[in-house]
Formats: C-alpha cells, sequence, structure tokens
DNA sequence: CATGAATGAGCGTTCATTCAT
DNA sequence: TATGAATGAACGCTCATTCAT
C-alpha cells in the first residue's frame, strides 16, 4: 500500500511534469514557427513568405501562428532578436578576460565570423532586416543593450592603449564592417574562406585599429 | 520650287530631329520613373511602395511604367545598376593615377565614403536591396565589371608591395565594409561623421591593408 | 447498523441533491452564458463579439459555451425568446383586470415603456435582432402564443366598444410603434423621458385607439 | 464643306458626349453597386455579404468596388444616406402647403407608409441598420437636416393649434412609430395592409396629435 | 503612345467550431 | 464535464498588371 504521502507526491509530480509536457510543447511550436520562418524569409524575403506558407512548411494551421505572435510584423521582430542573442552567445563563446588584448580581440571577432559562415540564414537574415523600415526601432535598441559586455572590451582596450583613441562607432565599424563583408562575400560567390583567411583577415583588422608599435 | 532632294533631306532631319526628342522624352520619364521610385522606395520600402503611387507621384500613368520597365522587378533591378554606377563614377571622381598608393587610396576611399553620406537615398538602397532575393544575380555580376579600375589599383598596389599580399576579395571586404558601417552609424545615428573622423577612418583601413612599415 | 432502507433513502437523496446541484449549476451557467452575450452583444454586435471573448467574460472556457448552445446562432436565438418572456412578464406586472379600459391599457402600456428604458440592452438586442436575418421565424411566433393575455385585452376593449373596431395588427402597431420610436429617440439623444411626457404619449396613443366621445 | 465652327463644335460636343459618357458610367456602376448591396445585405445582412458575393452579383471585379467607396462601411453608409434621401423625396412627393392640416399630415403619412411597403428592401434596410453600431453618427444627423421641412410642418401645426402641443420627438414617435410597426407586420405577415387599413391607421394617428375638437 | 479603370489572385488576419486531454 | 489549443475556411482589402480608349 502506498502512503497517502507518496501518492500525493506522485499526483503532484503528475501534474508539473504535464504542465511542463504543455509548455514544453508550446515553446517547441514558438521554435517551429520561428525557425520555419527563418528559412522561408531567407529563401524568399520578408514580402514573398506568405504567412500560409510558413503554416504549411511547419505543418500547422494558419491561425496556429497567431496564437505565438500579435502578427506577421511581431513575428519578424522576435526573430530578429533572436537571432541576435544567439549571435551575441556566439561571440563570447570561451572568452576569457585573459590574455593580450591582441589575443582577445582575435577570439571575439573569430568567433563572430565563424558563427556567420556556419549559419548562413541568420547572418542573411539578420543583414536582410537590419536596417528595414518594419524592424522597430525597440528592437535596435535591444541591440544595444546585450552589447554591453564587448563594449566594455573596446574601452579597455582603449584605456590600455592598445587600441587607437578612436571614437566606439568608428571601431565597432573597422571591425563589424569586414566581418559583414567577407561573410557576405563567402556565402554569395560561394568561395572558401580558409582558416588562413579569415587569420589573416582578422590580423588586417587589429592592424586598423591597434597602435603599430604595440605588437 | 525647292529640290526634291532637299525636302527629302528636310523630312529627314524633321523625323530625326523628332525621334531624337521623342527619345530624350523617352529617357526623361525612365529617369522621372527611376528617380520617383528611388525616392519612395527608400522612404516605405520596396513592398510598400506600389506602382500606382509612382505614377502618381511622377506625374504619369500606371500604365506608361510598363511601356519602360516589363514589371516591378526588373524596374527595380535597372534602379539598382543605374545606381551602382553612379557609385563607381563618384568613387572615380578627380582620380588620377599618380601620387603615393597611400594617397590614391584614400582619395577613392574618401570618394565612396563621401557620396554615401551625401547621398543617403541612393546608399540605403543598395544596402537594402543588395542582397534581396529578388535583386537578380547578373545585376550584381555587372558590378564587378564596372569595378575593373578599381581592381586595377588594388593589383597594383599589391605588386608595388604597397599592400599586404591579400586576396582581392579580403582587401574589399576590409576596405568597403568599415565604409558601409560607418555610413549606415552616421544615417541611423544622426551623429556627425566629421571630416577628422572620416580621416582616422581612412587612416585606420589603410593600416588595415598596408604594411606596417610601408609608409 | 443503518437500516438498508435509510441508506438507500439517503443514497436515492444524496445523488437527487446532486442532481439538482449539477442542474441548478448548469442552469447557473446557461443564465451566465446568456447575460454576457447580452451584454456584450449589445456592446459591439453580433459580429463583432466573438464566441472566444463571451468565454473569457464569463470565466468559462469556450468550448463549454457549446455544452449549453448548439452554435451561435442558437444562441443569439434563445436569448431573443428569453428576453421576450422577461418583457411580457414586465408588461403584465401588477396588471388587474378590473378599472377602467383606458386605466388598464395606460398600466400596461406604462410597464411596456418603463422596462424598455430600464433595461436599454434587452431593449436594444429585441430591437436590432428584430427582423435581423439570422434571427429564425419560429421565435418570432412563439412571441405571439405568449402575447395572449395581452391579445385578450385588446379584443375585450374592442368588443366594450372601448376601443376602436380596427385590425388586432393595427392596435399593435398604434401602441407599441410609438413605445419603440419613444424608447430609441430616449436612449439615442439621451434625452430625459420625464413622466410628464410618458403620460402625455401614453393619453395620445389612447386617443389614436379608442374613441373620442369614449372618456 | 462643313464650316470650321461646326467642326470646332461637333469635336467640342463629342468630347463633352464622352466625358458625360464616362461620367454616367461611373455613376452607373457605383448605382450598380448600391443596388446589388441593398439586394445582398436585405437578403443576409451586412456581415453575411461579403465583397465578394457584391460583386460576383453586380458583375465586376471585387476590386472594383473599393474604387467607389473607400470600405465596406462606407458603402454601407453611402447606401443609408442614398436610401434617406429617397424616402424624404418619396414622402414629400405631391405635397402641396394647401388645405387643412389634417389633410396635409394624412398625405404626408400615407407617402411614408406607402413607399415603405412598396419598396420593402429599402425599408428592411433602413430599419434593420437605423442603429447599428457601424452606421455613423454623422449619416444619422444628416438625416434631421433632409427632414426639416416636415419638422416644419409638425411646428407650424402645432402653432395653428391643430396638434397637440407635444414635444417633437413625442410627435414623431406617434406618427412614425406605427409607420414602422405596420410595414413590419405587412412585409412579414403577408397580409394585406388594405387602403381602407391605411386610411384607419392614419386617421388614428391624427387621433393621436391633434386636438380631439379639431375637426 | 499614354492613360487609368478594371481586374482578381493573393495577402494578413479572424473566429466559429472541434476534440484531445 | 470543462477546457482552450488548434484549425482552416472565409473575410476585407491591396496592388501588379492588362487593355480599351
Amino acid at each position: 500500500m502506498i502512503s497517502s504521502d507518496l501518492l500525493t507526491s506522485f499526483v503532484r509530480n503528475e501534474r508539473s511534469f504535464r504542465l511542463r509536457m504543455i509548455e514544453n510543447q508550446a515553446t517547441d511550436k514558438r521554435f517551429l514557427i520561428l525557425e520555419t520562418t527563418l528559412d522561408l524569409v531567407t529563401e524568399y524575403g520578408f514580402h514573398a513568405t506568405p504567412i500560409s506558407l510558413i503554416a504549411q512548411r511547419a505543418g500547422i494551421g494558419a491561425g496556429t501562428i497567431y496564437r505565438y505572435f500579435e502578427n506577421k510584423e511581431h513575428l519578424i521582430n522576435e526573430l530578429f532578436t533572436a537571432i541576435k542573442k544567439r549571435v551575441i552567445k556566439a561571440m563570447l563563446k570561451d572568452y576569457r578576460e585573459e590574455g593580450t588584448y591582441k589575443e582577445r580581440f582575435k577570439h571575439l571577432w573569430r568567433n563572430l565570423i565563424q558563427y556567420c559562415i556556419e549559419h548562413p540564414k541568420e547572418f542573411q537574415f539578420v543583414e536582410q532586416y537590419r536596417y528595414a523600415p518594419y524592424v522597430s526601432n525597440m528592437t535596435r535598441e535591444e541591440t544595444f543593450i546585450i552589447l554591453g559586455p564587448i563594449m566594455q572590451f573596446f574601452i579597455e582596450s582603449k584605456r590600455a592603449k592598445a587600441m587607437k583613441d578612436l571614437p566606439l562607432y568608428t571601431i565597432i565599424a573597422l571591425l563589424y564592417g569586414p566581418i559583414v563583408s567577407l561573410a557576405k562575400l563567402h556565402l554569395d560567390h560561394n568561395q572558401q574562406l580558409t582558416e588562413e583567411r579569415i587569420d589573416q583577415a582578422s590580423e588586417a583588422c587589429w592592424d586598423a585599429v591597434s597602435y603599430k608599435e604595440n605588437e
């Protein structure tokens, strides 16, 4: 005979298990919709991927999408934010605040370009909708908040005279710009961006922002 | 009585004059449509600018646009090509194959960023539709043909050991990438990209692609 | 030890009690749905009040409504009938078959207009859906059955020469029509329908259907 | 040989003829849409008659409707106003400011009920949408402006002591209410509203608003 | 050649209804 | 029995494109 406590406990666990299942199912469906949207929007563009197609490809009803996202614009914005977070996370992967500034820079820089190359859809999506009129400003501002740690690195590097005393915006442009261009050229022309080339480019970028004597 | 030859000649001239007029009118109308499209597409985005609005703003009938462009996609593509040509032309403005490589580089680089800043609509348009799925690949390849002279400069610079021996793609990415990023930040955040900052950035770009000892 | 009879009886009572509870709960829920529907439909109109909203406002699940009503149309029809019954009941409140015909008429008439003014939602609902295509004819015929007692009054009044010998339909129109119009004007224009004005109007209505010399 | 004046005149007439044709075509199409809408909305109700059905029944494209009406709501509102104007016009048909007040009243009253009976669709439409939430208030106010002449009649009648000194709203309710009720009953129950019955009813209405001694 | 009225396919979105839990 | 997530048909509306004038 099972003790009443054990039974109660079982029932409670059973319920919380179910709740978790339901929650997970919902999360999964959200995720499914987002990923399907990413696929299609990258392939066809925002306006050429009707909600109905997303639903079809996701294997769900069109109306279901509206249970998870207020409308198409919100869906895109959430996808945007989700990807941005992944990008930042990837960039900071295995990053430690140790070693020379150059080493730390190269770590971050390579993480980022690696992600762009390995996740072409995410990269294309972000680049395509970066300044599209229907990506809300709030989303763009959010970006800056999550970018905080990286900004901190730049500021420190400048203070330590490892980097030139350039405005933050200039530094970002000098480092992020080439990544975008390289990734675009890589993906568009299907030409191999080898380890060697990535290294060359990262060295060149460091040359752009660092003092010459500062090796 | 007028000689038949003269009359024939007059008639021929008359006709060719008319043809030229018509041609010019036609050219003007093409131009008018393209410029109006640029204005509207930059402001509202491709899918938010109906053909009817372009016609209205251009002061012509909607059907007329279809006499000059096969359809909306072709219109965008032609606009894309037209702007690209203007960009290259602006980049090569006052460019002479004289002086040091650095000087020549800085001339080209500044010409380009200057154009982007002074022609925000053209810049935004190109950036926005650069990798949009409905901009045909042909157009993108055409770009490379008109970019010929600039490529030539890079090849020469490398040969003269003024530039590092990097793949052309890498060089383009290192120089063009920051321009795009800077211009975007400038236009988006309305923060002044002063002469000083432009110079700083161009110096940094040169540092990226040139040998350190190579001043 | 309890006698088996008593136990049986207890169980039976227990069951019938439960049944009654369930019945009451069911009745309550039906009522709750109907009232919520009335509120919302009056405020937003039939097609602007989704089932889901009714469910939400009623604090129940959307599916539950379908346990009580076959579909939305049936729900409206039942609401219609329910309100009609209330109207008739209100009209006959404190009505006695005594006094002069005029007095009795005025009692009924005032009861009716009073109800319309005091229950604007019910009034509006009935008026709005009176001849809507989706209110079934059966419902309208039912009205006539419950209107029996009032019809009786008209017939008697005519027989007693207190009322003109007009067709029943004409009498109804002459008495009910002004009530609807007055109530509509009252509710729509928020102008006070004072006791005095109600009395004036009821007198006028009596003048319409009674013989002049018949005071 | 035709004189140049005549030719010019012909051309001018020709053009204006064409313009008129175009104008008429447009007017005709507007009218066609309005009448088709009236038919369908009366039959099925506003929300049960999709734009697509109106287009189909009118033999035009769905999009065409939007060239003539901003949206569905506007279409309904314009139909509402158009019908109201017809009603007022019908009411004032052959009306002269001569004869006794009673005669004049009966003329107006009979005109109105006649119109309601002879134009059941127009009548039903107005009654159905009179206080529907999507009929704008402006439209309702417009009604009062076109009703001006009739209001004038009431005011004069009261001043001449032909009518009781009742508020205007009360008079309207006493006279218009029965018309609506009679017409509804007539149309709903398919029972003949004979000349005799109409006369009886109009007499009764006059009794309602006039002084007894005032024959 | 230029026009713009007409078209209708196709979109985003809603919501009555179902059904697994 | 009650729920509410899921569905998908159906809606209002837009706009690229055509074609009679």
